[in-house]
DNA sequence: GGCATAATGAAGTCGCTC
DNA sequence: GAGCGACTTCATTATGCC
C-alpha cells in the first residue's frame, strides 16, 4: 500500500509496517496519553495499556474509544464509562456518562475549566491564572493570545516551530500532542542520533522494525515529533486503503437518492431515478458533540486520488444543482453541513472531497455555540420574548442602523408594561431573524459588526481589516467566505498524512478560509497557487500569508480562466503536483438571496463551476502520470 | 466616484394537520 | 400522502449622501 507523500517524487511504500495491536487507535491513544503524562496531565490517574487492552477484549470499538479520545476526553474516564455503560451502546450514551463524570469534577475541582485547558497545553500555571484574571474565563481567545504573547510562551516548543506570531490562538488537541513529544529526548542535545530516537519511538510503543523505517524514510535530521506523525501517518494509511478497499455497508446518513438527467452531453448517471435530498439534521458524517458519526463510506473507483479535492456550495440550490455538480465530480455524494454544529451561526453548505473521513478533529479552542456564550454582553439586554440561540446564515449584506432605530421606536413605547404586544414582538423578531440581529442596549437590535462576523466564521480578529477594504466589501467577502471550523474537521485528517506539509491549489479562494484552516490545523503549506478574482481578497490573502509568517510560497492568479491547462502543468511540473485542491465556487446564481439572477449552474457566476472541473481533471491526469 | 442604505420575492425545506 | 403555513436564504440593484 502507499501513503501520498508530497516530499517525494514516488509515492512512499508503507507496506513495510507491521499490522499488529500497536497500530491500532487505542494503542495509539496509549502513546499519547503515556506521552502527555507528567506533562499535560498532573493531576488524573491515567489507565493502563492492560486496561485499555481489555476494553478490546470486551468487544469496544477501539474507532469509538479514539473519536472520544479525539473529543478531548480522558482515557481514564471514557474507560471507565465503557466499563459502566457496557461495549455495545451508542457513543452518545458513553458521552453522557462521561459529561456527568465532568460535571462531578467540576464541582468539586478548585480548578476552572479554563485553567486545566491551559495547564494541559503546557502554560505555566501562573501565567494561565493571570490571564484569566485579566481577560475573563470565558474568553478563551484572549487568554490564549495573552499567553501566547508572554516571552516564556517562546520556550514551549509549539510556540517556536509551530506558531509563528499570528495574534489569535490556533492550539489543538494535536498540538498539543507535538508539544508534549518534543518535551522529552529531542531536547537533549545528543538526541538527534538515530539509536535515541528509536529508542524513544520504541518507548512510546512504536516497534523497533516500525521506528527503524521511519528514521530511514524521514531522514536523520528530522525530530521526534514529524517521526511520530509519520508513524501516525503510516497508521491513518492503512485506515484509509481499508476506507478505500473494503466498502462498509453504513451510508451517509443524509438520503441520497438520485435522479434521472436529461441534460444533452453530460456523463449520465447509471442509477438516476430521485433527487438529492438535504438531511435532517444537518451534519454530514458527523460533527463534534453530536451522535451519529460515522467513519467510514466507499468512494467511487474514479473518484481516489491523487490529488484530495475539496469543493463547497451552498446546500439551498435550485432543484438539480447538486445532482449536477455530484455528476461532475465521479458521482460522490455531497456531504452537507450545517456550521451552526460548530459555531453559534447557521451556514448550510454542501461537500463533496474525496478525503478519508474517520479521525477527524476540531481544532482549539472551539468557538462558542450559543448567543449568549458568543455575546456576553448581550445578555443583560436580551428579551426574554427573543427565544433564538442560535443566529441565521451570515450574509453578504447586513441590516442598516436605521433599521436599529425603527425597532428601538416600535418598542419604547411599552417600556413601563412587563412586554410590548404581540404583533410587535413578531415585527422584532422577524426583523432579527431576517437581519441577524442582536441585542446591545436597551431596545436596541444591531447588525454584527465585522469583526464578530471574522470571529464566527473563525478568522483571525481584522482579518478582512485593511487592504483597501471598505466596510461593505468586507460584510461581502465574509458573507461569502468558509465557516473556518467546519472547513478545518474535514480538512484535519490531512495533518497526518502530510507532516511535511502540502502543495494546494485554492480556486475561489476569497478571504483564504482553506488557507486559514489549515494554518489553524498546523499543517504546513508549502505552496498555495491561489486564483481569486477580487483584487482586495488577494490583498487580504497576502496580508494573512506575511502577517502568519509563512515560510512557503504563495502564488495569486486573479482570474481562473487564464488559470491554462499549460499553466497548471507548468506549475505542477515546477512544484511537484498539488496535494489538495480546494474551493467553492460562486453561488450567486444558486442562492436564495439572489432575487434577481438564480438561474442556477448556468448563471454567469456560478457556471465556473465547471471551471473548477477543468482544472481538477488536469490536476488529476497529470498526478496520475497520463 | 465611493459608500451606505433600502427595496426588491421566490424557491425550497420543514413541521404540522388531516 | 397532500395541503398549508412558517421559515430561511454565501444577492442584486437603484438611490441618495458625502
Amino acid at each position: 500500500m502507499v501513503i501520498w507523500n508530497n516530499d517525494d517524487d514516488d509515492f512512499l511504500e508503507i507496506d513495510n509496517f507491521q499490522s499488529s495491536p500497536r497500530s491500532s487507535p487505542i494503542h495509539a491513544m496509549q502513546c499519547r496519553v503515556e506521552n502527555l503524562a507528567g506533562v499535560a496531565v498532573t493531576t488524573s490517574s491515567l489507565s493502563s495499556p492492560t486496561e485499555t487492552t481489555d476494553l478490546v477484549q470486551m468487544g469496544f470499538s477501539d474507532e469509538v474509544f479514539a473519536t472520544l479520545f479525539d473529543m478531548g476526553f480522558p482515557v481514564e474516564m471514557i474507560s471507565r464509562a465503557i466499563k459502566e455503560t457496557g461495549p455495545n451502546v451508542e457513543t452518545s450514551v458513553i458521552i453522557d456518562t462521561i459529561s456527568k463524570y465532568s460535571t462531578d469534577c467540576e464541582a468539586g475541582s478548585s480548578k476552572s475549566k479554563a485553567i486545566d485547558h491551559f495547564l494541559a497545553m503546557g502554560f505555566d500555571e501562573e501565567k494561565v491564572v493571570k490571564a484569566i484574571q485579566e481577560h475573563g474565563e470565558d474568553n478563551m481567545e484572549a487568554i490564549a493570545n495573552a499567553l501566547l504573547s508572554c516571552p516564556e510562551a517562546k520556550k514551549l516548543p509549539a510556540a517556536v516551530e509551530e506558531e509563528d506570531g499570528i495574534d489569535w490562538s490556533s492550539s489543538d488537541d494535536d498540538t498539543n500532542y507535538t508539544d508534549m513529544l518534543n518535551s522529552d529526548d529531542e531536547k537533549d542535545p545528543n538526541s538527534n542520533e538515530n539509536g535515541s530516537k528509536i529508542r524513544s519511538l520504541v518507548k512510546m510503543g512504536f516497534s523497533e522494525l516500525e521506528a527503524s523505517l521511519a528514521v530511514e524514510r524521514c531522514g536523520e535530521n528530522v525530530d521526534i515529533a514529524e517521526l511520530t506523525d509519520f508513524l501516525c501517518a503510516a497508521q491513518m494509511a492503512r485506515e484509509f486503503s481499508e476506507f478505500y478497499t473494503e466498502p462498509e455497508e453504513q451510508k451517509p446518513r443524509h438520503n441520497i437518492k438520485k435522479r434521472r438527467f436529461e441534460s444533452k452531453g453530460e456523463p449520465r448517471s447509471s442509477v438516476d431515478d430521485e433527487p438529492i435530498r438535504l438531511p435532517n439534521p444537518m451534519i454530514g458524517f458527523g460533527v463534534p458533540n453530536e451522535p451519529g458519526l460515522i467513519t467510514h463510506r466507499s468512494l467511487p473507483e474514479l473518484a481516489r486520488g491523487p490529488p484530495f479535492f475539496y469543493y463547497e456550495n451552498v446546500a439551498l440550490t435550485p432543484k438539480g444543482v447538486w445532482e449536477t455538480i455530484s455528476r461532475h465530480l465521479f458521482e460522490i455524494p455531497p456531504e452537507f453541513v450545517d456550521s451552526k454544529y460548530f459555531c453559534v451561526a447557521a451556514r448550510k453548505r454542501g461537500y463533496i472531497h474525496n478525503l478519508p473521513i474517520n479521525n477527524r478533529f476540531q481544532i482549539q479552542p472551539p468557538p462558542k455555540y450559543t448567543i449568549h456564550d458568543a455575546f456576553p454582553l448581550s445578555k443583560r439586554w436580551w428579551p426574554e420574548w427573543d427565544k433564538r440561540t442560535k443566529l441565521n446564515c451570515i450574509l453578504t449584506c447586513t441590516g442598516s442602523a436605521q433599521l436599529t432605530n425603527r425597532i428601538r421606536v416600535a418598542l419604547e413605547p411599552y417600556n413601563e408594561e412587563p412586554e410590548p404586544p404581540k404583533h410587535v414582538q413578531r415585527y422584532v423578531i422577524d426583523q432579527c431573524k431576517k437581519w441577524n440581529l442582536v441585542w446591545v442596549g436597551k431596545n436596541k437590535a444591531a447588525p454584527l459588526e465585522p469583526d464578530e462576523m471574522e470571529s464566527i466564521l473563525g478568522f483571525p480578529k481584522n482579518h478582512t481589516r485593511g487592504g483597501g477594504m471598505s466596510r461593505t466589501e468586507r460584510f461581502k467577502s465574509l458573507g461569502n467566505s468558509f465557516q473556518v471550523d467546519t472547513v478545518a474537521y474535514h480538512l484535519s485528517v490531512l495533518k497526518p498524512i502530510f507532516p511535511h506539509g502540502i502543495n494546494v491549489l485554492s480556486l475561489f479562494t476569497g478571504i483564504g478560509g482553506g488557507e486559514v484552516a489549515l494554518h489553524r490545523l498546523q499543517i504546513k503549506m508549502k505552496l498555495v497557487v491561489s486564483v481569486e478574482i477580487s483584487k482586495v481578497n488577494r490583498n487580504i490573502l497576502k496580508d494573512f500569508w506575511e502577517q502568519t509568517n509563512q515560510t512557503g510560497e504563495l502564488i495569486e492568479f486573479s482570474d481562473i480562466q487564464h488559470l491554462t491547462n499549460d499553466t497548471i502543468e507548468g506549475l505542477m511540473e515546477k512544484y511537484g503536483g498539488f496535494d489538495l485542491v480546494i474551493g467553492g465556487s460562486p453561488c450567486n446564481n444558486l442562492a436564495g438571496g439572489n432575487r434577481v439572477s438564480r438561474v442556477g449552474l448556468e448563471g454567469d457566476q456560478s457556471s465556473l463551476f465547471f471551471e473548477y472541473c477543468r482544472i481538477l481533471e488536469v490536476v488529476r491526469a497529470r498526478m496520475r502520470g497520463s
